[in-house]
Order: structure tokens, then C-alpha cells, then sequence
DNA sequence: GTGGTGCGCTGATGCGCATCAGCGACGCGA
DNA sequence: TCGCGTCGCTGATGCGCATCAGCGCACCAC
């Protein structure tokens, strides 16, 4: 895969012999420059603009880049070790945002699949990576390489990362998982419940903190409550281990995931409970596909699209010499809201205080 | 959205400098051709290794594509509208196809969501495209300019034509629609109908005249059966319409789009018939989503993902110099699977001969 | 000592474009 | 007539890289 393309691709010089001028014209005439710097009039601009219609002239990039000039592309680069094709829900709606902000804008996307694997993470800054290609780049992934952040923003080049980042200077668009997850849970607490399992990954992304610890403030904002963090991936949600939790009193699980959420379900309809009579269950995700298949949980939706839209419109602020962004202005966080289903009711028996 | 990226970024230059040596020596050892043209020792070489792994030094790929070497990087255009965005069920896995094929073949995909759209499609070859970035690219979308296209052809510009197409030497990578709609209306008369009606769209793309054709050859095969061609856009597929299709004989509905055969199904039961109780339904398109909700229709499976990724594998060996691909290979078919539903039967009343 | 040879490296060039100093011509006032 | 400014345009330069002719040197054969 390599090898020339556009054997037969007009010039700018090509436009200038048939127009009987210079090339410098010629670039001056198509960057609007005929009223600024130099001054070209209408006779000679139209006759240029006429050569550059009959010939079909398409500029260069990579020689308009080279030579300074933006060229309106952003890059799409992922952490996770594998590009996220659309089949993956998590980052469906986030590409989707992107792509519909990228239309608006008038910008290219260069998705970065080449990116190598080093050490469970996709490689930003490898050897002959096309970053520079483009004028700034979208980050996504849920955990980043703090050193390749860092590097980034020393060398300047633009870029917003997709999601809450601790690195200093990094601007971000994220989503306000420590408010949303303590209003969840204080709803749950509201209901009645107060002794509540939470069960989240191991993982120690930006995102994951957050979350533990919006769900860690709900329950610190009302007295009596209990909170116990259970470690599980979706294949440790088993049966037994919910009947566990209901006999240590916990009436309310509180999952992280969409998936753990659908295996909490699964394993309390294998042991005989019903959601929510027995156990209310809610969780801090939308579920993959809203069908009429998926339980109707109470939940926390974050706004994945948006944050994709607003994540590219971001970096374009940031690109646009005009506009004087104000440093604050770098980091927002989203509101994610909360959904009612009919996975949270009252707590059923003794851990009610009657 | 302009501006300069990478103010601090290495050049070959600097990396001459601290190896003390001249920035073609680097060139050449980046490249590996240190043992080539030009040889280097060992000892030189491994300097110069040391100096780039400390610097960490990345390519500009603009430059290295203006000094004619290629870059790796695919363009995806669509002629659509609007881009297709990952909600577009149509879309999704051609683009989850072409993502996982990159992925597989090391490049980049470099998505033109800036094309300006000009007498309802969008353009390629615009004033400023971004297309001589790409080393080749992937053209998508139902109608082509076919200007465009010839255009791309007389320049070889590399490209492949997602979807078969009329215009002269195009490669391309398409479905077999013809064979797959003569299949699927054979099963449909081979279960005793005789008495079709062809649901169809008013558009004149290449993929909707093979349907057309392919349902035409599926009929002309069994004598006597008799075959009426109705342009029905959805909303037009009414109660009424399926009811003076049976009125006329019709027993048996040949579908184009699963969009129609949701509105048959629908407008089915409203009218009070059954399928296939009383008349079959078939469809040469996937539901948008094969969850439980939908009928399971019996249809054609066109195999799109696959579609996507043989698209840029053929892409990728026409742009391999070492590739020596013979002109046949340039345009490929891929079987359509006839996939068996639950809503073809045998006809109930007046249209069995018996 | 002379001619020959190959190794290791450098300098120069061009890719297509943006930018700007500056040149020639022309007009105008003195 | 001369000086000076303005208009319209050109030539030169650099962006970062790949490529190659060719230079200087050491070494060898004769």
C-alpha cells in the first residue's frame, strides 16, 4: 500500500501557464488574498478564476499543510486496544455526535486505526504516526497514557480528550459522573433504602473514580446509609452472590455498567428474586439498545452523543485564532440525567424502618 | 479552526544535528534503505536510532506525502446527503467492515464528512478537497456522479466503488443482487406462488436495477407465473394497496427495502390479514436489527460487513505496487445468502393450481 | 607511484503551496 | 524633466522529507 496518487493532478503552476501569470497569483486569487497583501484586479482574477473551474483544480493538502495552513481535519484517536468499530454501543453514539459536529463544522475525520499496541493500549505518538496531519485530535478511551498527554501539551499541539482528565492543562469535555451518580443515589436512598451494594470494575480510568465517588457522596449526604463496594466483573455476578448481599441486608445494587446491570438481572431471575420486589437494581449507564427486550431500569443516562458534538466543537474553539477561549472554558462537564424505570421501588422487608 | 500544530515537534533535521551527521542519513535510516542504495554501518546507524528514540521523533506525514511516497491513509466518501453517521442502520456495517479491514491492513481512514452538498449529492472533487491526502479511496453511496468517477479514472486517482457500478473501468466490490432477487423469487415460486407483486423504489442506482433484474430473471425462469412491479415508497404501502394486490390475484409480496417490509407487515395487519397465512412476504434487504421485535421475515441477506472490508482489501492491493492485480480481479460480485423466515408459505386459496 | 575501486557520507534538488520583498511601469506633482 | 508613490505582478524562499549523483578517503593491485 503505497504508490503515487493523481499522475495527471493540475498545479498551480499549470493554472498560471494557461492563465499567462505566476503561480503566486494563482494562490493568491484562490486564498482571497486579491484585496489584502497584494492587490490583483477583477480582469486578471477572473481570468485565473476562470482556468481554475475549466481545469477542475484541486489543491494539495499535504502541500498547503506542509506550507503552514490548517487544513480542517481532525484525528480520532482511541486508547482502547481496539478501534471501536460502530458494532461496539459504548462508542456508537459518541463516533455519531462526532461525525454530525464534523459536518457542521466543515471539517474531515482521520480515524487513527493504524495505531500499534503496546502494552494493552493503542500508541498515539509512534514512529510514523499521521497526527500531524491533522490541525488538532479528539481522544477517547477510558484510560489515556498520562506521558503522552503530557507531551502533547508541551509540544502544543490541539487536541481535547473525551472524558474527565487528571492531567494538568488537558482540556476536556466530560460528564458530571460524581453529580450524577450521588443524585442516583440518593434517589435510592430516598426510596427507602439504606444499605446498598455498589458493584463496579477494577479498572482505574478518570471515569470510573468518578462514578465511585458520586455514588459515595450520595450516600454520605444521608445519615444511616450504608455503601459496600463490590469489586465484580460481569461473569462474578452470580446468583449466590446476590443472595449474599440480600442476606447482609443490602436491599438496593447499585451497578456501574450497562452489562452488570443486565447480569444482575439475569442472576436474580436464576435465583428466584424479582426486580424490584425482592431487590431494587439501577445503574449508571444507559443500556445498549433502549428495546422493548432490555428491563426498563432506573438509571443514569450520560449524554454520549453531546459529548461527542461538544468535544469537537470544543477543539475547534481552540483551533480558531478569533476566538479567545477563556481558560475555564478549556474543561466542562456534562450533566447526565436520571431515568426513571421500574427497577427502584421501596425496600421490600426488614431492612425497612417501620 | 486553523492554525499551526506542533511548535516544539522534531524535525530529521535536529535529530542530524545530535547524531552528527546529515539529515539524508537519517532519512535514509528511517526508511531502512541503510543497507540499500546508499549503506550505512552499524555503528552510524544505531547513533541515529539512539538520537530518535530519545527524541521521540514522529514523521510529518504532509512532508513525506509531498515528497511522493504514500501514507497509509484511505479516504471514505459517501455521495449521501448527509454522512452517514453511525444510526444509520444501512450504514453501520459497511463502516464496521472498512474499520476492522484498516485496522487489519495498518492504515488510516480519513472520513470526508466536509464534502459541500450541490444538486442533492455530495461532491468529492471540490476546491479544497482533502482527497490527494489519501493514497486511494472508498466511494460509498446508492446514486455516483458519474463524472466524478471518470474523472478519478482518467487521472488514476485509486479508488474502489463500494456497490457495483456502470461507469467504464471502475473497480469495485458489489453484492450480486441479480442472482441473489432470482433466488429468493425462485424459492417464492418454487413454494407454489404464481402471482408476484415487486414492491420497489423509484431510484435509478445500479443496486436497485440489479433487484429489479433479479426478481425479472427469478420469474422468467417458471412459466407461468406473472410478475407486477409497484413503486411504492413507504408510506404508500397501505392497507388498501395489499388488499387490491390480493383482489388481482397476488399471493406472494416481494419487498426491496426492510423499511417496505415493515410497512407490508404493518399495513398487513391492519387490514386483518396474516402472513403468510394469507400472503407471503419477502424482503432482499436485513431488518435493520434482528431482535425478537421483528417478524422473521424471510429474505436475502446481502453480506455487508463483508462488503466493507473486501472493498478496502481490494483497495489495498490495487495500491500495492508488488500487488499485481489481473484486470478480473477488479471487480468482484459477493453472494447474497437466501435466508429462511417464517413468512413464506405456500399460497392458501384461488392461486394454487390444483 | 599510479590508476582503480568501493565505502560512507553529504549537498542539492524537487514535491506543491503560501508568503513577501521588491521590481518595472505608470501617473502625478513640482 | 525629475522625484516619488502606487499598482500589478514576479521571483525567491521555506515548510519536512526522499532520493541520488557524486565527493573524499582508504585501500589494493600493479
Amino acid at each position: 500500500m503505497s504508490g503515487r496518487a493523481g499522475a495527471g493532478k493540475v498545479t498551480q503552476r499549470q493554472i498560471a501557464e494557461l492563465a499567462g501569470v505566476s503561480q503566486a497569483v494563482v494562490s493568491l486569487v484562490l486564498n482571497g488574498k486579491a484585496n489584502g497583501v497584494s492587490r490583483i484586479p477583477d480582469s486578471t482574477r477572473e481570468r485565473v478564476e476562470q482556468v481554475i473551474a475549466e481545469t477542475g483544480y484541486t489543491a494539495n493538502a499535504a502541500a498547503r499543510r506542509l506550507a503552514g495552513v490548517g487544513n480542517r481535519i481532525v484525528g480520532v484517536f482511541t486508547y482502547e486496544p481496539a478501534f471501536p468499530t460502530a458494532a461496539q454501543d459504548f462508542y456508537t453514539p459518541l463516533l455519531a455526535g462526532i461525525e454530525a459536529e464534523a459536518e457542521l463544522l466543515g471539517c474531515d475525520l482521520l480515524m487513527f486505526t493504524s495505531a500499534p499496541v503496546r502494552a494493552g493500549r493503542r500508541r498515539l505518538l509512534h514512529g510514523n504516526s499521521r497526527l500531524r496531519l491533522a490541525d488538532g485530535c479528539l481522544l477517547l478511551g477510558v484510560r489515556m497514557d498520562g506521558d503522552e498527554l503530557a507531551r502533547l501539551v508541551a509540544e502544543g499541539f490541539p487536541f481535547v480528550a473525551v472524558g474527565r482528565r487528571d492531567v494538568a492543562d488537558v482540556p476536556y469535555v466530560g460528564l458530571d459522573y460524581v453529580a450524577g451518580a450521588a443524585a442516583l443515589t440518593e434517589r435510592v436512598l430516598a426510596a427507602g433504602h439504606r444499605s446498598i451494594a455498589y458493584l463496579h470494575l477494577e479498572q482505574a480510568g478518570e471515569s470510573i473514580v468518578d462514578r465511585m465517588r458520586g455514588v459515595e457522596l450520595g450516600c454520605g449526604r444521608v445519615a444511616g446509609s450504608r455503601l459496600e463496594t463490590v469489586q465484580a466483573d460481569d461473569h462474578e455476578i452470580t446468583p449466590d452472590l446476590l443472595v449474599n448481599l440480600l442476606a447482609a441486608g443490602t436491599t438496593a445494587v447499585v451497578a456501574e455498567t450497562a452489562a452488570q446491570a443486565a447480569r444482575v438481572c439475569a442472576a436474580a431471575g436464576a435465583a428466584g428474586l424479582t426486580i424490584p420486589g425482592d431487590l431494587s437494581a439501577v445503574v449508571l449507564a444507559d443500556p445498549p439498545r433502549p428495546g422493548p427486550e432490555a428491563p426498563d431500569l432506573t438509571r443514569l443516562s450520560p449524554p454520549r452523543t453531546r459529548l461527542g458534538a461538544e468535544s469537537l466543537r470544543l477543539l475547534g474553539r481552540i483551533l480558531d485564532p478569533h476566538d479567545d477561549l477563556p481558560v475555564a472554558d478549556r474543561r466542562t462537564l456534562l450533566d447526565c440525567v436520571v431515568v426513571d424505570g421500574r427497577t427502584l421501588t421501596a425496600p421490600a422487608r426488614r431492612a425497612t424502618q417501620r
